[in-house]
DNA sequence: AACTATCGGATAGCGCCGCTGTCTATAGTT
DNA sequence: AACTATAGACAGCGGCGCTATCCGATAGTT
């Protein structure tokens, strides 16, 4: 496959598959001679990856990169997975971090086992910091839903990744879920948000009251 | 109090006040004379909120500028609520999506009411055929979960908004509940999936699943 | 062997975005 | 009167994600 049919197949320009060649996000083909190379089914996906990252995900080129020379290594799947969090969180220094904020974060996460310089943790309490500032604090048990349903789509993502076979397909599976997952709970969050309101204020008149919340196909981890 | 004043108790430069009065995410001080104007509270809050908005949340100024008008409109909650979600989310064209995707995303969403045109709707399923263009398949009710947990983050952002008082405060949290929570909960979600892969891979052994609340001994790394 | 389309590679530039710096005329402060 | 701060207009800047242009070498065709 020449550079002009990798470009019709992943509908990316040339100029652009240069690009993510010389950023070192796309591997460079099999050469045939100095200045010739092919490329295969391996770099299609990978160009079609680094869209689903990038546009999708929301990923700059650098954190893409990062994420990609994560599934590319041969480290062990723990530490993929770091790398992976700590790529696509903003790297936030603890010490700037509210003190309160952390200690209401960790309330969250009470009997939870999570390393102080977790990135999600130092995030979260910014974000909790953030609240307080423009004056929304959590009388009611608000952020506590965050946490229980943050438990759940975990669970989710490591039953998925412990059915998956080798390191490989597990380390992308890890990294890929990392960054679209939280696209795809972003949007179904905002379905259900419309779903719950509808129920709520709308009543249940127009339309069938659906009290089954949920679907037919496999169960939700218990 | 003068601009000077504002800046320092915002930690914003002057230029970067000026830049938000032009785009119309702060709304001008009053007027003592034509070329001074006094500021007060409501303008230092305002900017707390555009850097959440544009910090944390990570809103374009074109988003945050469109936020705040919601905010700021009279109109009622649903409304607001609506174009909160459309302007935090990618307007993608319906007709561009895989109808295959949209129909598995709606598989997720069975018994859910939500509109055809529903932002988080079209948001998911172009995440769901980003999963499998690079050849990701949901064989085993992964994304279920995901579902479950996004009603159950709905249900927490509704019970809050129905305890608050007036029309601005429900609004202000909608909008600022529908930005923010996304990060929080993806922070709270990269935690979680620390702690989850704590207590599958590393054993319950060095310390306990904890009962107790607080986190004064992470240790769990690797 | 000649011809032409395409290739890889290097480099420069572009368009957008979120500010930032500079200027002027005026107002408050001492 | 001297000095500083202000509103407002406008130009510019630095980073990012590409995109366009040029080059010399080659592959495929004749």
């Amino acid at each position: 496959m020449k550079m002009s049919q990798l470009s019709a197949a992943s509908d990316t320009p040339v100029a652009t598959i240069k690009f993510y060649l010389r950023e070192n996000l796309l591997p460079g083909g099999e050469r045939s001679s100095p200045n010739q190379a092919r490329y295969d089914a391996v770099h299609l996906r990978r160009i079609r990856l680094i869209h689903g990252l990038i546009d999708v995900g929301g990923l700059s080129v650098a954190a893409a990169r990062r994420v990609i020379e994560a599934i590319d290594s041969e480290l062990p799947l723990p530490e993929t997975f770091e790398i992976a969090q700590r790529s696509v969180s903003a790297d936030l220094d603890p010490a700037t971090i509210d003190a309160g904020a952390l200690a209401r974060v960790d309330a969250l996460l009470a009997g939870w086992r999570v390393s102080e310089t977790n990135p999600g943790r130092l995030a979260a309490a910014s974000v909790l910091e953030t609240f307080e500032e423009i004056g929304h604090v959590d009388h009611r048990g608000w952020f506590a839903g965050y946490a229980a349903a943050a438990l759940l789509v975990a669970e989710a993502d490591l039953d998925e990744v412990d059915a998956l076979p080798g390191r490989e397909a597990k380390a992308e599976t890890v990294v890929v879920g990392t960054v679209l997952g939280d696209a795809l709970f972003s949007g179904l969050r905002r379905a259900a948000q419309e779903h719950v309101s509808s129920l709520r204020y709308s009543g249940s008149a127009d339309s069938e009251p659906a009290p089954s919340p949920n679907r037919e196909t496999p169960t939700t981890k218990e």
